[in-house]
DNA sequence: AGGGAAAGGTTGCATAGGCAACACATTGTA
DNA sequence: TACAATGTGTTGCCTATGCAACCTTTCCCT
């Protein structure tokens, strides 16, 4: 395997993603061939084998990179999770899905279900990093932190994901004001 | 020496300029060093001399780029030394060296000099290209054609440059209706 | 069903680029 | 002046990438 550092590895790996994320824009991801993105980053089709095990990889990589580019810094920071990370993550949440399905033709469900996958598993793992970082509320079991997160994530995920459907949609003030609190009362944090 | 049709190369040629473009805007070219350079590119210090022989070689090549990425489409395809022609050749030139001065820092004697010649260079490459085009009224005299070109962009250049001390230098049209009449005159194409 | 085109992967070899070390030149400074 | 620091330019060795060739798999057309 390469070297993740080598600066022509951080290059090329930068230039497939950039391609992959152009090429979304513009077809659909069962549509998109491995020479299709070898070509649009200038690359060789077998060096995208070299970094990549296939393309489900790489969306996932590129999901992953894109929900950074999003996170506030001061969610990445957060010491505790408060009223207004708990806004913050959930209107972050659903701005990404907006964009997802907007930018991206969401013409595959394989790949709609890997990125919904991808954004949850991200979610959680952001929350659960809060929750360990502040001396939390939740006591020192490792084992029910990990679920408080992952539901609070799903519940999070699921509702900005079914905002989508709502009439009221561009009205995010009521999707924030219907979460917080279930979230915040769920983990015995409410007001 | 390298295949220039490399994708590597290209890339790697392309980040060069690119990193030195950027560094124009914020250092004089006499305080930009190998190392800067080969830094804001990310790529190895000497790979740059793999393609640039020194700063001089690569500001060479960074301006008659910068001049083709200005040049007017019809400008570039005309096949006659229109009256049009000339003016949109008098107005890119003009903007070329605004442009130059405002967003580079010309501290250095040495690096205007060089743009300077440069432009002069591309300039009167680019009007004698003109001429050989059309079946110029100039005659079938090569030689004659390279001076008159030579004279044409000497002047157009010149003039340019003059107008970034004339008082009224954003009327831009006062400098065409002084220059074109003087060149097109000269070429013996006077209205 | 079958057969050809296109995509997915892999491999060996040639070349470009990264890295560290070196000698030399230039500059700044005590 | 001297000497330390910084920049220039080069070299040898190693790694990543390009390229062409190859086989396999998938798809699609009749």
């Amino acid at each position: 395997m390469v070297n993740q550092e080598d600066p022509r590895v951080l290059r090329t790996r930068q230039l497939i993603r950039t391609a992959f994320r152009a090429l979304l824009r513009r077809k659909g991801f069962d549509a998109i061939t491995i020479k299709d993105i070898a070509q649009e980053a200038t690359i060789n089709r077998a060096t995208f084998y070299a970094h990549f095990e296939d393309k489900y990889a790489l969306l996932d990589e590129v999901t992953e990179q894109a929900f950074h580019e999003m996170i506030p810094e001061r969610v990445a920071d957060a010491q505790e999770f408060t009223d207004e990370i708990c806004d913050q993550l959930i209107l972050m949440t659903h701005q990404y899905i907006v964009d997802f399905y907007r930018i991206c033709r969401m013409d595959s469900n394989s790949m709609a279900k890997l990125v919904d996958e991808k954004i949850k598993k991200m979610l959680q793992q952001t929350i659960e990093s809060i929750f360990l970082k502040g001396g939390t509320h939740l006591g020192p079991d490792r084992h029910r932190i990990k679920i408080m997160a992952a539901m609070t994530g799903s519940a999070i995920y699921g509702a900005a994901h079914y905002w989508l459907n709502v009439e009221e949609k561009d009205r995010t003030d009521g999707l924030v004001d219907i979460v917080r609190p279930y979230v915040l009362n769920g983990l015995g944090l409410g007001v």
